[in-house]
DNA sequence: CCCTGATTCGC
DNA sequence: GCGAATCAGG
């Protein structure tokens, strides 16, 4: 009777298609999700499972066989996406402190100047649109910078590009490690 | 290189 | 039935 069990008792770790989990592979994959979002927000599942599932159950799959759907695969975020306030190109004229005078200290010089890219910054770059994504969406050149309470639903991480070896994007890297002249400005 | 879905095939 | 490995493509 006893032999071998099974041991189902692995908790969590079960990961089959449930009802459920196969109602939401649905409603996701009929709006437009692409397989590797579906799997993250299903969790404990890759991408493939969920491409194999989703061929398994007949579901009809992408009008471009093999194709890139990334344009497909965003279908409204319209509702509440913050948008980026496009106040972008604006030229700022800053007349560079010539201070013609032998007086004229390197430092002044070296301040002036990233005071000057400073500003540029500051009127270049406007607050990004976040992508929303979940934790477990995030991956190695994703922005991990939090948005929102963790403990509320809206919760979300940037999610944008983030550079090589940069866990932010490169605006949230900025806020995050805010170097020198910049901070000094600052207050 | 990043991403996408499609298919194969051992389990 | 499942999904990693692989293939094919943008």
């Amino acid at each position: 009777m006893d032999s071998a069990i099974p041991t189902p008792r692995t908790g969590i770790a079960e990961m089959n298609w449930t009802d459920e989990r196969v109602e939401k592979l649905k409603k996701l994959w009929s709006e437009g999700l692409s397989a590797s979002q579906i799997a993250a927000q299903l969790g404990g599942v890759s991408r493939n499972a969920v491409i194999g599932k989703v061929h398994r159950l007949s579901l009809p799959g992408r009008a471009k066989a093999g194709g890139n759907t990334t344009a497909a695969a965003r279908p409204k975020r319209a509702a509440s996406a913050p948008r980026a306030p496009n106040y972008a190109a604006r030229s700022v004229t800053r007349t560079v402190t010539r201070t013609a005078g032998a007086t004229a200290l390197k430092e002044d010089v070296a301040l002036d100047f990233a005071v000057d890219q400073e500003i540029v910054r500051d009127t270049n770059v406007v607050v990004p649109m976040s992508r929303r994504l979940e934790l477990t969406e995030l991956t190695e050149r994703t922005c991990k910078w939090p948005i929102g309470d963790p403990l509320k639903d809206e919760f979300h991480f940037c999610g944008n590009e983030s550079p090589e070896a940069s866990p932010y994007c490169t605006y949230h890297a900025r806020l995050a490690y805010q170097p020198s002249a910049e901070r000094r400005r600052m207050r």
